[in-house]
DNA sequence: TATAGCATGTAATTAGTTACATGATTAA
DNA sequence: TTAATCATGTAACTAATTACATGCTATA
């Protein structure tokens, strides 16, 4: 077997998008704005580029396209492209897995605060959550019609998996909120 | 009120790093990678330059040190840099929280693979997850004798949201296998 | 005496965001 | 006619990782 050039994983979603039907770099980054941009974010800066150099590699076939009126390029996938996204999809390399979370940062040296402070801490870190839920639940109905409308079910899954994601950090706050509070009665 | 010079996370975490008792660049970057490391990491390449900024901007003070036989150079908060960190534990600024998570990116392009292979891209990203509550359970003793031994509760408090956060996605993974192998059944 | 761990640092690279430029079309 | 949206792109910047260089000390 000969050793795979590998992608990016900008690749990998601009492939992926493509496979469930997205035909432009624009509509690829608008989809990304309200679905994988909570767990994989992509910026016009890795996509423009990131197409062309799919179709140098013969992974996308692009094409000059005025159907919707507007003049724009639209991409298909090639069958090389789709065997490469499924062998990513199927792969057992260790999945990338990286999580930023100022709120827990915090978190961790609230030593140094009063019991009112941290009790605080704990109160924005769940905030936060309750805000993002908020958001997944204002994208649920759109990503519910449209999932329907080409037979998909992943994509409501995944925002599936996001809301059970926040919901678990709102009921830890919770529970810490509480057992810090009563801790604070006590002394 | 004069605007503050506002500084990189990475500053915050020297702060609170020497705020709990390091001393230097390596003690803080060996802290780093058995606890913030799974919300906030940071190399040498971060922590090292970060230092001489710091102790130019007047919130860190450094001395030669040879107390543990070896030289180094040893860092403790001034009364600037304490407030510094206290203020930042405190502000209500937007708190920073980035995601990326190669397997739920899978997940959501998953439409396209057979039954077998969707089961399979969810055992893949449960297994990920049971591998990271492993790692935390594995530090959690010496983080409770470190945390006794000084005082602290929050490090511990930490170790416990990463472990619940770990928790909650194994459980969705296992309910999430469960409906799909059903389904795959009925099929 | 050799290996592991303590300790500090930087150069080179890669990844990623931001901001801007440009222009067409559609809907209000 | 004007604002919003569709559409493509890149230059400049910032952040971050990786890999390497260096050398000491404690321990097996």
């Amino acid at each position: 077997m000969e050793p795979r050039a590998d992608h990016s994983k900008t690749a990998y979603v601009i492939l992926g998008m493509l496979a469930l039907g997205r035909q432009t770099g624009y509509e690829i980054k608008s989809l990304v704005d309200i679905s994988t941009r909570f767990f994989w974010a992509a910026s016009y800066g890795q996509i423009y580029p990131e197409l062309k150099r799919l179709e140098q590699a013969g992974l996308i076939r692009g094409k000059e396209d005025r159907t919707n009126g507007r003049k724009r390029r639209s991409y298909e996938l090639t069958a090389a492209g789709r065997e490469t996204l499924h062998d990513w999809l199927t792969s057992d390399e260790l999945l990338v897995r990286e999580l930023r979370h100022e709120g827990v940062l915090k978190l961790f040296f609230s030593d140094v605060l009063t019991p009112e402070e941290q009790l605080e801490q704990i109160r924005r870190i769940r905030r936060a959550h309750e805000a993002t839920r908020q958001q997944l639940e204002e994208i649920a109905p759109g990503a519910r019609e449209a999932d329907e409308a080409r037979g998909l079910r992943f994509t409501l899954l995944t925002l599936d998996w996001g809301i059970a994601y926040q919901d678990a950090i709102i009921d830890w706050c919770t529970r810490a909120e509480r057992e810090l509070g009563a801790a604070a009665l006590e002394a």
